[in-house]
Parts: C-alpha cells; structure tokens; sequence
DNA sequence: TATTTAATGAACGTCAACGTTTAGTTTTTC
DNA sequence: GAAAAACTAAACGTTGACGTTCATTAAATA
C-alpha cells in the first residue's frame, strides 16, 4: 500500500530505483503548481518519463501518490531544520545564522509553493497537517527556542517563555515577505535583501529582550 | 459578462436580490472549504437553494463566479481594514486597540480559511492576487504606518522606516499563532489568549523602539 | 389579458481524468 | 534457455462535473 516493497534480491528484473525518485519528483511539482485536483496522474508520469502503469504500480492511486509526496517533503523539512547552524561568534552573529539559513530555506520558490498549495491540501488531513508542523514549524521553534535559553543562562537576554521568544525572533525575521511571496506581490529576495531582513530582525530582537 | 445587469424597471419578473446574496454566499463557503476545483457548482446551487440554471444565467461560469465571490471579498477586506479603530488613550492602548480588531479579524475562521484557499487558487491570477492584496495586507500596513509616524512626531518613539515598523509590529502581534491555524494544529484562540498575544507584541515592539 | 423576463427541474451532450486491462518488451535470477 | 517480474503503449470502461436545452411556472409591466 505504501511505497518500497524489494529488500532481498528475488528472481524478475528489479525495480529501477531512479524512477522512484523521478515520479516523486515529478508529482511534487506538479501538485505545487496545480494543486491536488488538477495535477494529473499522466501530466506526473509524462514529465517523470515513465509510463501511467508504472505510477500505479507502485504507489496505489492519486491520494496514496500524494501522501508519499508530503512524507518526503516532511523528511527533508525536519531535516532541514536540522542542519546545525554555526555556534561560533556573539549571540547576534549566531542569531543571525540561524534567521539566515531560516529565510533561505522558506524563501525559496519551492517552499514558497508549498507553503501555499499544503494548507489547503491538508485541511481535511489533520494527521498529515500536524506531521508536517511538528517537523517544519515546530521543530524549528524548539532549536530556536534552545538557543535562546542558552543565551539567558548567559545572561545576554531574559525573557519568561522560551518558545514565545523563538516565536517572536522569527515573526520578526519574516516579517512581511512571506506574505508578499505568498500572494505573488514580490518574486524573489535578493541575499542583500534577506540578510538585511534578518539583521534587521535580531536587532530589533535584541532591544527588546536584551538585558 | 459581469454580475448585474438591470437598474431602471422594466418588464418582466425582476430579478430576486436575495438571490444573488444566497449564491456568492454558498459559493464562498463552498470555495473556502473545498477550493475552486472540488467545489462543484450543483453543490453551490443547492446550498444556495437556488437552481443550477439561475447561477449560470446570472453569473457567466464558474470562472466568473468565482472573480465575484473574491471581488466581493476583498471589498470586504478593505472595509475591514476602514474601520477605525480608536484613537482614544495612550499610544500602547491605541496599538493594542489596532492589533485587536486585526487580529479579531485574521484569527476568525472565514479568515483562515480564505487565507488558506485564496493563495493557492490565485497564483495563476496575478492581478486578483494584486488587488487582494493591496486592499488586505497592504493597506492594513499603510494605516498603521501612519499611526507609527504620528507616535514618532510625538516622540513616542522613533524609527527610520514606518513601513518597516509596522511589519514588525503586525510580526509580533500575529506571532506563530497564524501558522498554526492555517495548519489546523490550533483551533482557535479565545478572548483572552488574543488580547494577551496583542498586549506582548504591542509591549515587545514598544520596548524596542520606544524613545 | 398579453407580453416579457426570472426561475426551476429534468434531461442531455461532452469531456477530462481516474484507474484497468492487455499484449508485448526488457531485464533480471535460477 | 526458462521463469519471473518491471515496464511500456494503447485502448478501454466509468464517473463526475461543466455547461446547455427545453418545457413549465412565477412575477412583473403595458
């Protein structure tokens, strides 16, 4: 029902597994540029290079194609936030990696897009919805927040919630953009553009919370 | 091709106004709910109680009805964003006051949903998405820039950018708290929770650019 | 009353997409 | 070489939704 089924070498001609990746790969982009209803199953296969019948060998119809989309997604998201950010330098300067390698990853064209097509997608998945902000959001707002009550132990800044902190950091590190590239207003941040954003976002930070 | 079509009497069975409300209506529910592509429009028909036939008849496709439904809401986002909110009190309790009724609005489901819905859906229609947006995020940010500017020329505070400013007061005010309703992970905040996020934010921004 | 327009329900044509079947080819193991 | 499994292309059946047509009834004006 789900996606791999081959562990030990069986008599047949083996599944190549670089088509695996290619539908996944293939499906992902469709459903983010059409949404689940209107990405079709022979659009994902054509642009794979794969036959309609391989797709539905593998992974049982649209929706089963779909929840693997969105697992991969989720893996890569947890790990993504999972890349250790520099721990060298004052607070501001590890602060600001942190807010940098942050607002690269969700200001990329193809979170961005996602960003946009999941919540309407997951509205009806509660499961799959809380999956995905536990590994995206939330994990993100736990490391933060970690980070921060490293720098209050430190004595750089005092604050009584950890994770309302965190939640403040990266509201301010976002600030407007994600709204202006969720509605299409703004395409692109240059790296001037986003770094200045962070900066500007631990700065004002800092003020607030610093001691 | 539009929406309406008579203005001076004339002959024949007039046209039914509440009918009109009674589409747009069921077709927006039905379009935050489902999006434009799983909404169907003998659903909307029905919900609206009126005939499929009376919808085509009125409104060109469901393409048109569509641009209607989110003409009409934008128009209602803008008038949202009108609505004055007090000018009575301090300059933090006029902040609050602001950041209140915004987020009264925001965190309301219909909000939520549209807000899940609509970026999705006009991501192919940039003009739509332009509008939206100038009416609804846009000018909120305007008006409250200029409610900055009148606190920094009452050396309330002091700045160098009031658009600026106000993204990162709106940032604070809305925290985490919309992710995770576009997410479904939270349902939706009471009274109380609302005011107290308002009165952080309003307090965490005044704390780094009070004078 | 005659005319004109709005509205309805039911039936219809059309089309696009899902998912299946089939026959045949390729690639592997035994 | 035989058996087994993956893969493909093409055709097919089915369904669901769009949008239309038609006959009929309702509500207005002249």
């Amino acid at each position: 029902m789900a996606g791999e089924k081959r562990t030990t070498s069986r008599a047949g001609r083996p599944r190549d597994p670089a088509k695996h990746e290619a539908i996944v790969h293939s499906a992902l982009h469709t459903f983010l540029e059409r949404g689940f209803n209107a990405a079709t199953i022979e659009h994902i296969a054509a642009r794979a290079g794969v036959s309609k019948v391989t797709i539905y060998n593998r992974f049982t119809d649209k929706e089963t194609l779909f929840e693997q989309v969105v697992k991969e997604q989720t893996d890569h998201f947890a790990a993504a936030m999972m890349d250790d950010s520099i721990s060298r330098g004052d607070l501001a300067a590890r602060l600001d990696a942190f807010g940098c390698s942050l607002l690269h990853f969700l200001f990329a064209s193809d979170h961005v897009a996602l960003d946009r097509m999941l919540p309407q997608e997951l509205a009806h998945h509660p499961q799959m919805a809380q999956r995905f902000f536990d590994a995206g959001p939330g994990q993100c707002r736990s490391r933060l927040a970690e980070m921060l009550e490293q720098a209050r132990s430190d004595r750089q800044i005092d604050f009584e919630d950890s994770l309302q902190a965190a939640e403040d950091l990266m509201a301010l590190w976002k600030g407007f953009a994600d709204v202006e590239l969720k509605f299409g207003v703004r395409q692109r941040l240059s790296d001037e553009e986003l770094d200045a954003k962070v900066r500007h976002g631990t700065r004002i930070f800092l003020r607030a919370y610093g001691v």
